[in-house]
DNA sequence: CGACCGGGCACAAACGATTGCGGCCCAGGG
DNA sequence: CCCTGGGCCGCAATCGTTTGTGCCCGGTCG
């Protein structure tokens, strides 16, 4: 049960008028001409790379100036001459499913500290917002990408490709692309979901797999058979395929499954969400969860553990993928091999 | 339960190399040459504004010509020249907080849709971290600020606001400002739970107040006293604070009511989180939840409803507000009013 | 003593788009 | 026939920073 708040929405009297943008009016040419030099000498000062090309003392002059004067330096000015914006595009799917925030956190954090700025774009899971995006992306001129939609034939991922535009795959990955992929090992996820079931006695298990045009999805449902194979239990009809990673597809899946009598006392899902799902189709037929049948979910968002039953999930390092993501575009971004 | 999958990275073969930054090298200039007119010209005819100085013809081919280069305008050279850079920054305090992902979204299809790009920085819950990103992003040109940041009293706002940076607030907002503010009526949805929970028989209700420098928090404890004056219900010593909007906070308060000899058979929380937090430590003490004790939460986080037992709890539109935010500051940033 | 060298700095050309200004041409009116 | 006006377009300055080139000067070596 819920109440319903209602929207609000203060504006200050008399509109915003009254501001004018009076934000950082200081050049370099106003910290040269304080420090008695020109400007270009003042930019190589603030170089560190190129500071040696200077003498001591006046990069010393150039530095105190710019602190008195409270120097920023343009970013959009010194990215039209460079060529390089230190900004990188981080693309996912839905920002609400909370698979993603902690990726988009942990990358940020990484980002951030080495200058970088981090633009987020959602999909919405359309492939069509996420093309043009990316298209718009690249016309700012970002440095990067970090991709987290990879779909397992792509074409963006194929455009970057061809463009050589710096790019990392994050949790998903496609078929066969240059690009370096940051993602948890699924099949030894999946294969301990198995050997957990069967230790508790299970021999017949359903495997709800996520879309085939996801690698995560057609990976864990590879990992499944074979894990299965390796604990001589059956695999014969019992994979079934779900439209998406969301609870209604894995509520579908589950009835279809039982509508054609399928045999099964565990499921493995591919996916947190579609356990859930899994879950309420099973009380529509009154099998209660872990009673009747045991349901594994995977990624282990963090409110699973929350609810009542506890879910067995295999723990992803989301937080980790997402340093490695970002730290990998740097390398790349930053020349370093 | 969870098992621990291993994390994986797959690098290509031979590293990164052989790529070059071979994207976008179509310039308007090259455009114009195409069109057989002058770069300034081909400018005017691609800006709705300032098409009609421009003759027909001279419109569609230019327009032929961009389209059969596939010219992708330089945002970051326009950016220099016009000083906007169609960018805005949305400041967030903790992402994976479920509250914010369902503004970010919203804002960012707004946004998205008007030819904006959205940053998003995430200040995990440090001032200073918050400071220097704001500050960075005012250096890289951005043309306006989403907070949802703020605090009860914020230099930070203070400093923006003295500059006269576009921005706008959303779900917390500041003492006085000149900002204007996007939230839902936290008044009104904190008078509902009252009502309900008197309507439920409950007489001694406690509130489990938010963090006082926030807005959230003290108005949310500000309408709680007033509606239970209204109901005619003693509000002597049932207000308790909070540190923070998190589960342990929540904990916390409970213990320490319990443990000062409170007396209440229902809770009013300033949060989804404190909510659960408060459940876990009545839990402790074997007071059962429904049973013993009612509580309400507020924000509707998507997984309340999954919860056993189920909680009541305030729906806050949270797309609205994000759609609200980045609609009134391109109204700002646009100059309209 | 002249030539050479190299550190330290100024100069100016980029980067790619926008935009005020002025010139050209043609039509229409005096 | 000349002048004017307006439509259309080219010219060049501009945004703020980086960076290649070259001058100047003091010191060292032959």
């Amino acid at each position: 049960m819920f109440h319903r708040a209602r929207p609000q929405s203060i504006a200050p009297a008399g509109g915003f008028g009254g501001y004018h943008h009076l934000v950082n009016k200081v050049r370099l040419v106003d910290v040269a001409r304080e420090a008695g030099v020109h400007a270009g000498t003042a930019s190589r000062a603030l170089n560190p790379a190129a500071r040696d090309a200077v003498s001591r003392q006046t990069v010393r002059r150039v530095e105190r100036a710019a602190q008195k004067l409270g120097y920023l330096p343009n970013t959009v000015a010194r990215g039209l001459r460079t060529s390089r914006s230190f900004v990188v595009a981080l693309v996912v799917p839905d920002i609400t499913n909370p698979l993603f925030p902690y990726i988009v956190r942990a990358a940020e954090q990484v980002l951030a500290e080495a200058g970088y700025t981090l633009v987020l774009t959602d999909t919405d899971n359309r492939p069509d917002t996420e093309r043009s995006q990316v298209a718009a992306m690249r016309a700012r001129g970002v440095d990067g990408f970090i991709m987290a939609t990879a779909r397992w034939q792509d074409p963006v991922l194929d455009e970057l490709a061809e463009a050589g535009v710096p790019t990392v795959l994050v949790n998903r990955r496609n078929e066969n692309g240059p690009f370096p992929y940051v993602g948890a090992d699924d099949r030894h996820g999946i294969e301990m979901c198995v050997e957990h079931l069967k230790a508790l006695g299970h021999r017949s298990i359903l495997h709800l797999a996520g879309p085939a045009n996801t690698s995560t999805g057609r990976e864990r449902a590879g990992a499944f058979r074979q894990a299965m194979r390796a604990q001589r239990l059956s695999v014969s009809r019992s994979v079934v395929d779900c439209a998406s990673f969301t609870e209604e597809a894995g509520a579908d899946a589950v009835r279809a499954a039982l509508a054609r009598g399928a045999m099964f006392t565990a499921i493995v899902a591919g996916n947190d969400l579609l356990a859930i799902g899994a879950m309420e189709a099973l009380a529509e037929h009154g099998i209660a969860c872990p009673r009747d049948v045991s349901i594994t979910g995977y990624n282990d968002v963090d409110f699973m553990r929350r609810l009542t039953p506890a879910f067995t999930t295999v723990r992803v390092p989301l937080h980790r993928m997402g340093v490695l993501a970002a730290r990998t575009l740097l390398r790349w971004t930053n020349g370093d091999e």
